[in-house]
DNA sequence: CGGGAGACGTA
DNA sequence: GTACGTCTCCCGC
């Protein structure tokens, strides 16, 4: 929302919603009885209509392109020379949308000359010299260059706001540089010329490389490739591309944008267009003024109250205050009940409440909608009254509640101050805890498996890709039997695996000890976030592009022409077809391998491997961390919030998306610098504890190994007594290479492997790798006793265990192919020592957060878990103190026969504290 | 525009 | 050799 005080223009781009309500299919049936189509009306009138809500301040005004030619032809006579003629049913609807729009006493625009773009463009020019805020409806991307700071488009279609941010991340370029970008491109469809086969990606790269159209033009040279050559070949019309893509922002108007203010609307006259072109919806709100002229009509009020809800027999869809009342009190008095969100997107963050659904008894559910605002939907409950009354119901943590997914309900909740209480059941959770991998543990995959049903996929009823509708755009009979029937199936999924789920203590015992206590603690750690130092990390992008483009140039040089540096196909026909180096190892589809290990064998002998690797590593850097998290950051809190998924893994530990911040680079010195950019907030310090050879510990406590459990309880360097033991020397003069190997010799227990993966990893002889391993097991005979227990158990029973009883099953363990069943035995062997570090750091999760809720002080933040980690934000005054207190919390999160150890580091970053 | 392949980041 | 997620390229719809 605008600031100052005055009211924000709104530029309603007529022209663009005129073609685009045309094709909008619902619209194009929509006609008068006598046969004028209406569609292309309805469709902009409502736009209209709902920008007014959107914006009561604001001061409309009505932009729409004149016949004719406009100065762009006069300046490129083939401009939009291929678009085919306006349809004569389209044509016709022009004339009664400018009367209506008039009629409402709306300013109406249209410029000869010039386009509504250019008049849009000027209008939002002298706006922001008058200090006046401008939002722009529009659907047409190239209006993307006049944001400001002080200007902003809606699409009124999608509700798509875009800011300089939003543009940022929309186009991958800033608002002043669209035109170069349209430019580059060119456009097909209004015949612009651009540079062949440049396409986004091209465009954004090369003027991420060099600001301006200029700068490239003026690096044309240095470009290699084909696309260069047509770079180079593009030169003489790109100035002319410019201009065309260039909106005018000085067109000689009338009125300049403070004067253009709307008059009182024609009330009669508009009466009499509406039932001419019969357009129902806007004369009952012309009606709806004339009787409660102090009300908006947007609002419920008690005649809507009085209407019959629109029930079917089965699921209700709630719209009056009486029957929304009837619902109330049935869950008040429920024991349990099923519940749903439905929003905008599934991003938490940006998710908007669209509506709930709620369900009692398996078969009878409701849906109340509440922000449905397609054309023509009905009158919905008012959002915050309906919230209102449920707050005291979903905060109660005697009223329980099961759902699906319930971390995402109460996310989205929280943005509504309600702080959802009584999560007794998430049947996503149950699904995953009886068996992590026999289904995903998405809905409708549960109903396939569990009930033998299929749901109403979102997509049936959504649309997919590009033309994908959101939630509030689907019609409130479809939508309410969606939303309805998620939450009769999550009450039905309840019943069916919560009791399957009982049968196994154990089992039970992960359910409700761990993993449901832990929704709450992980909601909480993404709702914070985590902070991020921005310019830090475009420094750090701006470097390593600079070091790319060196790489590019060497790399083209070695190979004696140009290529993608990033397309294995390319690369692997340069060096083992152009180059004939010899190839070592093959892709699982037999195509030659360029993998990493073989680049850096090759890299002994030839030049361009090791550009290669360089150019790789920088590459994944850049697009994956420093140019990429800098555009998750959150509008509202600017800090980025991850998603952590608690029913993905089949060993029982989380993983985190968008961003995956459990990958962020710690190994190579250039990637570890993307950690200096995690940074604490002001006052305060990043703590990262983490557990010390957590698996290798589990595996001494699983197996019971005298040797091993002595090592770690006098706490030696474990690796370095391995190493003693198999290579028969006394601890103080193991050598670091035998460190090296005993470490790979643990790692590979740890990952089930065979002497000949242990070979290549070390790179010695098979014959060597089975001594080593032999010589481990003679020393540590429980390890090896174990490791065949495990693979015992896992063919008899199909499955392996946790400490705790997590289950993870095996169905590739008896199969035919004996690759499929090593692979599931490897798997078996990793599983138990893997899945009982995640359930100990689970355990220390909950520890942690009971104590810091216990402690009730803002200044203690859990903020990421990465597996056997944990990091922190803690106030510098308290800082020491309670680090000390974490630690000893995590390390008596469990007891077992060897210590658990948590280190700690403190630090202004991630990487100090690391 | 969606999805597989290949590559590479982490524990 | 285990467990993940994300990027780019490129094919096919």
């Amino acid at each position: 929302m605008p600031t100052s005080d005055q009211s924000p223009l709104i530029l309603v781009d007529g022209s663009s919603y005129l073609f685009r309500a045309y094709h909008v299919p619902y619209l194009q049936a929509l006609s008068t009885s006598d046969g004028q189509p209406t569609g292309a009306i309805t469709g902009v009138l409502n736009m209209i209509r709902s920008l007014k809500k959107d914006y009561p301040n604001g001061n409309i005004i009505a932009i729409f392109d004149a016949k004719g030619k406009t100065f762009r032809n006069d300046m490129y006579p083939e401009y939009k020379a291929n678009r085919p003629p306006m349809p004569d049913d389209l044509r016709t609807q022009i004339a009664p949308i400018h009367e209506i729009i008039t009629a409402m006493g709306l300013p109406l625009l249209v410029i000869d000359g010039v386009e509504a773009d250019d008049v849009i463009g000027t209008l939002s020019h002298q706006a922001t010299a008058l200090g006046i805020e401008t939002v722009i409806s529009t659907g047409d991307k190239d209006m993307a260059q006049l944001v400001n700071p002080h200007v902003r488009l809606i699409n009124t279609m999608t509700n798509v706001e875009m800011d300089e941010a939003g543009v940022i991340e929309k186009f991958g370029v800033r608002p002043d540089q669209i035109i170069d970008y349209l430019a580059l491109m060119g456009d097909k469809v209004d015949n612009i010329p651009g540079v062949d086969k440049c396409g986004p990606k091209t465009a954004v790269k090369w003027l991420t490389a060099y600001p301006t159209l200029k700068e490239v033009m003026q690096h044309a040279d240095e470009v290699k490739g084909k696309v260069g050559e047509n770079l180079r070949t593009a030169l003489a019309h790109l100035p002319l591309s410019y201009e065309l893509a260039t909106i005018k922002l000085d067109v000689a108007l009338e009125q300049n944008a403070a004067e253009l203010k709307p008059s009182a609307p024609d009330t009669e006259k508009l009466r009499t267009l509406y039932q001419k072109y019969e357009l129902k919806r806007l004369l009952a709100d012309l009606d709806a003024v004339d009787k409660k002229p102090d009300s908006l009509v947007t609002e419920n009020n008690d005649e809507v109250a009085d209407l019959p809800a629109a029930v079917d027999s089965e699921y209700g869809i709630i719209l009056d205050k009486t029957s929304f009342n009837v619902w109330l009190e049935k869950l008040k008095a429920a024991e349990l009940f099923a519940f749903d969100t439905e929003t905008t997107s599934v991003d938490y963050m940006k998710a908007k409440l669209v509506g709930l659904s709620f369900c009692i008894e398996v078969g009878k559910a409701a849906y109340v909608p509440l922000a449905h605002d397609y054309i023509d939907a009905p009158e919905q409950l008012e959002l915050s009254w309906v919230l209102e009354q449920l707050k005291p119901l979903l905060e109660s943590d005697t009223l329980f509640k099961v759902g699906q997914n319930l971390k995402y309900d109460a996310n989205v909740l929280s943005h509504y101050d309600i702080a959802m209480q009584g999560i007794a059941f998430d049947t996503m959770l149950e699904s995953y805890c009886l068996n992590s991998v026999a289904t995903r543990h998405n809905m409708d995959a549960l109903a396939d498996k569990y009930l033998g049903y299929k749901t109403v996929h979102f997509e049936d009823i959504a649309g997919k890709g590009a033309k994908q509708l959101t939630f509030n755009q689907i019609e409130i009979e479809k939508a309410g039997h969606y939303a309805a029937e998620d939450a009769d199936i999550t009450l039905r999924l309840h019943e069916a695996i919560y009791p399957q789920l009982s049968k196994i203590s154990a089992q039970l015992s992960v359910f409700a000890d761990i993993e449901m206590p832990l929704l709450p603690v992980l909601a909480r750690m993404e709702q914070h976030g985590v902070l991020i130092d921005c310019d830090m990390l475009a420094e750090q992008s701006q470097s390593i592009g600079a070091r790319l483009a060196e790489l590019e140039i060497e790399a083209h040089n070695l190979a004696g022409k140009s290529f993608n540096l990033s397309s294995p196909k390319q690369l692997q026909v340069i060096l083992f077809e152009e180059l004939k180096i010899p190839v070592i190892k093959k892709t699982p589809k037999g195509a030659p391998s360029t993998a990493e290990e073989v680049l850096q064998e090759l890299a002994l002998d030839y030049p361009l491997p090791k550009v290669i690797l360089e150019n790789r590593g920088l590459s994944k850097l850049k697009s994956t961390y420093t140019d990429k998290l800098p555009l998750l950051v959150g509008a509202k809190t600017n800090r980025v919030h991850t998603s952590y998924h608690q029913a993905v893994t089949a060993t029982g530990r989380l993983s985190s998306t968008d961003p995956n911040l459990q990958n962020i680079p710690i190994r190579s010195e250039e990637g570890r610098k993307i950690r200096l950019a995690f940074i604490a907030p002001p006052e305060h310090k990043i703590v990262a504890i983490d557990y010390s050879q957590i698996e290798l510990r589990i595996m001494a406590h699983l197996s019971d190994d005298p040797g091993l459990v002595k090592a770690f309880s006098e706490g030696k360097d474990v690796h370095k007594a391995t190493a003693a033991e198999i290579f028969a020397v006394p601890l103080d003069e193991v050598t670091s290479d035998q460190r090296r190997s005993a470490k790979a010799v643990n790692f590979g227990l740890i990952y089930g492997m065979s002497a000949f993966g242990l070979a290549k990893q070390l790179n010695v002889p098979r014959h060597t790798a089975q001594a080593y391993m032999d010589k481990y097991f003679e020393r540590y005979p429980n390890v090896s006793q174990y490791m065949e227990d495990t693979r015992q158990q896992a063919t008899e029973k199909g499955y392996v265990e946790t400490l705790f009883g997590r289950r993870l099953y095996l169905p590739d363990i008896k199969a035919k192919n004996a690759m499929r069943k090593k692979a599931a035995e490897r798997a078996a062997i990793n599983a138990p020592m893997q899945g009982t570090a995640a359930d100990i750091i689970k355990k220390a999760m909950l520890a942690v957060d009971d104590w810091i809720q216990a402690q009730n002080d803002p200044r203690i933040k859990m903020t990421m878990q990465v597996h056997d980690e944990l990091i922190f934000e803690i106030h510098q005054d308290i800082v020491e103190a309670t680090t000390a207190t974490l630690v000893e919390i995590m390390n008596n999160a469990i007891t077992m026969s060897v210590p658990l150890i948590a280190e700690a580091g403190i630090g202004d970053n991630w990487e100090q504290a690391h």
